[in-house]
DNA sequence: GGGGAAGAGTGGTATAAAGTGGGGATTTGT
DNA sequence: ACAAATCCCCACTTTATACCACTCTTCCCC
């Protein structure tokens, strides 16, 4: 169970300091993808990742998903390492794809964590018509 | 399992480098072909290659596949290595049947290995028509 | 409450590896 | 024998990786 909201400079190296409450979640390595829509990017354990492949190849299979979302994916996604620091290095092309410059919001929500342009975070949080809590509270 | 999209240079010789993210998993050898529909074309580890000759000879035998699909597998595979660099040449037939000019787009597709025309990639990128991420997130 | 230690976050530098281009010898086919 | 294609080196540029240094906050313990 992932919790928190965390704001994290990009250095020019692409480098992101993940946060320590997540950190200590993953062993050596995990594992970074667009999410569908690309309007974030998904950072997975490598037990979490292996399982939502496997669930994708499973849908695909039965005919319930495509090979290009397969391909869209399975290629956007990279392994993670950590250095002495704990950061990690995030692609151009994630960035790019996220809109990431030299700041991002990191943010556990729940199942997963999500990797935000810090702007299109705040879309997400002003986005309150949607709000009717009543119904889970 | 192979992950993320790399742009590569093609140069007049033929000769595409490897991303180093999969050279790791060919030892010296590996085998590419048309892939079916031929949009593009598909590289396997030697291992994979042979499993996958072998699961197309028992489709054959069963009636679910015709000889002209072996026939059209078969000879359009050729067993490719790689030079001091990490290169590997794609035979001029196989560069036009996927329309491959002066760069190209590898891309890891999870079990396998694809190798497409970036314009022709960006037509897999550009439909999202079939993108429903929440059944498998 | 103050001092010190430990951990978190950020920035920079040096070294290694990856990617790209080209020359020239050798082989292949005509 | 000639032209074209292939192979085997060598050289250069860019990018990634491993280290090292510093600041700031937090948490103890005295």
């Amino acid at each position: 169970m992932h919790l928190g909201k965390h704001h994290r400079s990009v250095d020019d190296k692409g480098r992101i300091a993940m946060p320590a409450a997540f950190r200590d979640a993953f062993e050596d390595t995990g594992y970074i993808a667009k999410a569908p829509g690309h309007h974030c990017l998904t950072a997975y354990l490598p037990s979490d990742f292996t399982a939502t492949i496997e669930r994708l190849e499973s849908l695909l299979r039965e005919g319930q998903a495509t090979q290009n979302e397969y391909r869209q994916f399975t290629s956007s996604a990279v392994e993670i390492s950590f250095d002495a620091q704990g950061r990690f290095r995030l692609p151009r092309e994630l960035r790019d794809a996220a809109r990431i410059e030299d700041s991002a919001i990191v943010a556990g929500v729940g199942t997963r964590i999500e990797i935000w342009n810090p702007d299109l975070w705040a879309g997400v949080e002003a986005d309150t018509d949607s709000l009717r809590g009543e119904r889970w509270l």
